[in-house]
DNA sequence: GTTGAGCGTT
């Protein structure tokens, strides 16, 4: 939805298109469009929305009729404050149709080959597969992706979110890609342990469900006990005397009474029924 | 009524 009441996107060609991010998720298309439109002709504002529940998804999408303008806006906009947060504004580097983006100028659709532009890009595989992955949990809610992340243990993509967030914005003047080089470097590192702690404190995965392991583990606990201490084998008493070979498992008494009775229970008893007899008389 | 890395509607 356009700022203009058309649907669908207006007429893409010779626009320049800036990405706004870091918008308040309250903030609409309505905000931004006075904002914009003092630096140049803002043809269309649109601020991509969840499907279902709505809402914004935190950014959006300025087109300039001329570069120069949008290079300006991209100048005085990023970095102001809109409604409490610190916008970062920027050239797109993606079209409508997933189609390369030129300093914000979209690329030939279909008119010219796309294999030029495509191995121009550097980087071109990140966004679908984000896309399709992402758009599932984060249109229900983005923060969850945070406890999400220990459950799938999706590292390298939440290593980008985690370093990202580390630094947010003391230092930035006039880079607005500023943590590339960082972020780089910091996915060099190898261990992605020394890396998180920092910002989850001491184990994210021990608090939830502490119950249930609990007791899961007090069976175990039980079980391992009862298999390991033959001191508690004693104090149970048996039913059967010739019993006396097995001390270590309960189960095995119970599962082959027939085996062990038949060789050597029965033999013990014999023995010791004729040392009584002997005894006796 | 919340959230906070990222690139797009009829």
């Amino acid at each position: 939805m356009s700022h203009f009441g058309r649907s669908g996107p207006p007429d893409i060609r010779d626009t320049y298109s800036l990405l706004v991010l870091n918008i308040t998720f309250r903030t609409t298309a309505d905000d931004l469009y006075p904002l914009f439109d003092k630096y140049g002709k803002v043809v269309d504002v649109f601020i991509p929305r969840d499907r279902r529940t709505g809402e914004s998804r935190g950014f959006a999408f300025v087109r300039y009729k001329y570069a120069d303008e949008a290079q300006k806006a991209v100048d005085k906009l990023d970095g102001r404050v809109v409604d409490g947060r610190e916008i970062m504004v920027q050239f797109a580097k993606y079209g409508p149709n997933a189609e390369k983006i030129q300093k914000g100028r979209i690329a030939e659709t279909s008119s010219k080959p796309r294999g030029r532009s495509r191995s121009r890009s550097p980087r071109p595989r990140h966004r679908d597969e984000h896309r399709d992955r992402d758009y599932r949990r984060r249109s229900r809610s983005r923060s969850r992706e945070r406890y999400d992340r220990d459950k799938y243990r999706e590292r390298d993509r939440d290593y980008r979110r985690r370093s990202r967030s580390h630094s947010v914005s003391p230092d930035r003047h006039k880079d607005r890609r500023r943590g590339r080089d960082d972020k780089e470097r910091r996915t060099r590192s190898r261990s992605v342990d020394s890396a998180s702690p920092v910002r989850h404190g001491s184990s994210p995965r021990r608090s939830p469900s502490p119950q249930r392991r609990s007791s899961r583990d007090e069976q175990n606990d039980e079980q391992n006990s009862r298999e390991q201490s033959p001191a508690q084998k004693d104090v149970s008493p048996r039913d059967r005397p010739v019993d006396s070979r097995s001390p270590s498992h309960k189960s095995d008494a119970d599962e082959e009474p027939l085996i062990t009775g038949s060789s050597g229970g029965l033999a013990m008893t014999s023995v010791l029924s004729c040392l009584d007899k002997v005894a006796k008389s």
